[in-house]
DNA sequence: ATCCCGAGGG
DNA sequence: CCCTCTGGAT
């Protein structure tokens, strides 16, 4: 393994922009693969997206929502219902049980609606700074942080774009590196590049677009 | 047979 | 920091 200096400063602002030019020529139609309308919608489909893949929770998501529209409904339904609809995307019990306790505390602290605020968001059971900046970004368009998950934080990190392994620290090191208004955006292109190209267990370096400016580029 | 990679709890 | 929860993908 090469040692490498850091960059910094205004080498490491132009290594960000440079990214961020090519992951938008390389997915122009890059758009969260959680397409909910609503922030209920979307709020319950990202909880239900840990461990599991977007195609997944889109093959449940029909069936929840037509039994249980909003929050109203959710809140009022039986556990083990709500169980039994999610099984196929994992960890159903726990998701089952913030599912419930997330819906019974919008009503009865947020009068039904899903709070538009990071901080009112990460106290709602099941909802984590990843889920509350994809609830912001995309049902809100508050572009509050940059969304990290670990396909994010991955990436940040094999771009050298920070040694941070923190999200809330990789967020903080990221969000100075892009446009505000690009951060929901800019999280959606990593996520798919980490899906599609970067993936933790084999990336395909020989692949990918920006091999050549990757710092832990594999090549062979 | 192993790994996935979010939230919560110890 | 550590660990657990689960079905699915590989």
């Amino acid at each position: 393994m090469t040692r490498r200096k850091a960059l910094r400063g205004a080498a490491l602002k132009a290594h960000a922009a440079e990214i961020h030019r090519r992951l938008l020529a390389l997915y122009p139609d890059a758009h969260c693969e959680l397409d909910y309308r609503n922030p209920y919608e979307l709020a319950v489909a990202t909880i239900l997206s840990a461990q599991c893949t977007d195609k997944r929770v889109n093959m449940v998501t029909p069936e929840l929502f037509r039994r249980w529209p909003d929050a109203e409904a959710l809140a009022q339904a039986p556990r083990e219902e709500i169980e039994q609809v999610i099984q196929s995307t994992g960890f159903y019990r726990n998701k089952a049980k913030s599912l419930s306790g997330f819906a019974t505390q919008v009503v009865e602290t947020h009068g039904g609606e899903v709070p538009a605020d990071m901080d009112a968001l990460v106290t709602l059971p099941g909802i984590g700074r990843k889920t509350a900046n994809v609830v912001l970004g995309n049902a809100y368009g508050i572009n509050e942080g940059v969304v990290v998950d670990t396909h994010v934080q991955r990436l940040a990190r094999r771009f050298g774009l920070t040694k941070e392994s923190d999200p809330v620290k990789v967020e903080r090191a990221l969000m100075p590196l892009f446009p505000r208004e690009s951060w929901t955006m800019l999280s959606h292109l990593m996520i798919w590049h980490g899906r599609r190209t970067c993936d933790a267990r084999k990336p395909k370096c020989g692949d990918c677009a920006l091999a050549d400016i990757c710092p832990s580029a594999e090549l062979p």
